[in-house]
DNA sequence: TACATTTGTGTAAATCTTACGCATTAATAG
DNA sequence: CTATTAATGCGTAAGATTTACACAAATGTA
């Protein structure tokens, strides 16, 4: 029983974006390794004296370019042992969401493309990355309804019909445009900025942008962010 | 950057029971290792070629005895790289929930002492488990509200008034116990048996028991379950 | 036989959710 | 410069859900 432990340890960054109402994975295609062909989630193995969280968001730097809004772990993936076939390699994966128009994204050190990929447009990926991403994808509904992360997604000043949209998107429902803004703004948690959009058509529109500060005052009180749909 | 992975994979299991309106947890005393002074979760280091599930339900069988109802992912503990102070060590860790009636709990192979603690007296533990049993009273807390895992936690056929208690207990909150019976019952998942329940004193009871094929069935045409209290 | 104790049940008020349509603003085309 | 098009912004009534609340029924015990 007490051989020796020959387990690695890894980390993997499913990072989502939003565009165009659209959702996108940030993948890239490894330079190293056995599955180079293979597009791939950014991340690699954890080093000796560096924190999970740490060895994420380096490996996100350094593959991508890109550093994160909101970042969480997600799941760590164990239980087939043969998902890398090298070696025995559990990964803790985590789940990001950042606003994907500001960054410029580009191959770095390690990886030999960068690319966001449209979320029902994704190709076979390396190893277990799929089905990484599945899962990720519902945590991302799922959160969506009782955490105000929709706007990490966004700029920092959005018009409501983006938020509207992404909401629409992501969670695959038609929602009604007046109980949306209403149920939204009666949280207190967005406020409008005094600014206006270069809409192409119609009327022009107000911008919006999330309150922080409130919003964490208002969980310190003990709110609880929730919105639904028929 | 590239010197050899060092570190260990660990499991780690937070066992609740419920037992007299009381919340425990599972503890041991380790007869190996540095900390064998303080109580600790049962759990240990993954083998080469064992899932981490696997893992997590071998060391709670040798240690304790115990054999789960429910048990879950909770989360990967990585980011303090002094957490064990042996080695660099990161702890995927559990969370279950067992009928603690139900079982003998016994120290085994690994283990010198096991014991069940209520959760308000739970001393200083080993490395940095007494976080994680923080975290995971969290985590049962939130999921109690929208997954019925509180039947896990009690023989299959219970009194409502039991239920109810246990609710109260593990969510620190008056509930009305009208409202809390009408709407657990119009999920249609508790069936009532034409057992009585041996009270000591007052009306006799019905036992109910949780339909798990009815609550499966509902999932799957998109039932939600969830209660919430003022 | 009355008392203590716990189970079991209904209804009205208040709140929240849903459904739904029209006026406003600006750009564009005629 | 006027009419058209496209998007924003706003309110109300009906329905559903949640909350608050009290008394009768069944048993054991004194």
């Amino acid at each position: 029983m007490s051989e020796n432990q020959k387990i690695k340890v890894a980390v993997d960054a499913i990072v989502f974006g939003y565009q165009n109402n659209q959702l996108y994975v940030l993948l890239i295609q490894q330079k190293f390794g056995t599955e180079t062909s293979y597009w791939a989630l950014p991340g690699g193995l954890v080093q000796n004296h560096e924190s999970l969280f740490d060895a994420v968001k380096r490996e996100l730097k350094e593959e991508t370019n890109v550093e994160v809004n909101y970042l969480e772990q997600l799941y760590t993936f164990g239980d087939n042992i043969n998902r890398d076939p090298r070696n025995r390699v559990i990964s803790v994966a985590y789940f990001a969401l950042v606003d994907s128009t500001k960054f410029n994204i580009k191959a770095d050190t390690d990886a030999e493309k960068v690319q966001w990929f449209a979320i029902d447009a994704i190709p076979t990926l390396a190893f277990d990355h799929n089905s990484m991403i599945e899962n990720s994808i519902n945590r991302l509904k799922a959160k969506l309804s009782y955490q105000p992360i929709g706007f990490d997604l966004l700029p920092n000043k959005f018009l409501f019909s983006d938020l509207e949209n992404l909401y629409c998107t992501i969670l695959e429902k038609e929602i009604d445009r007046r109980n949306f803004r209403k149920k939204m703004l009666s949280f207190g948690i967005i406020e409008e900025t005094n600014q206006f959009s270069p809409t192409k058509t119609g009327r022009p529109a107000k911008l919006f942008q999330f309150n922080h500060q409130k919003y964490n005052a208002l969980i310190s009180e003990g709110f609880h962010f929730e919105i639904k749909f028929a």
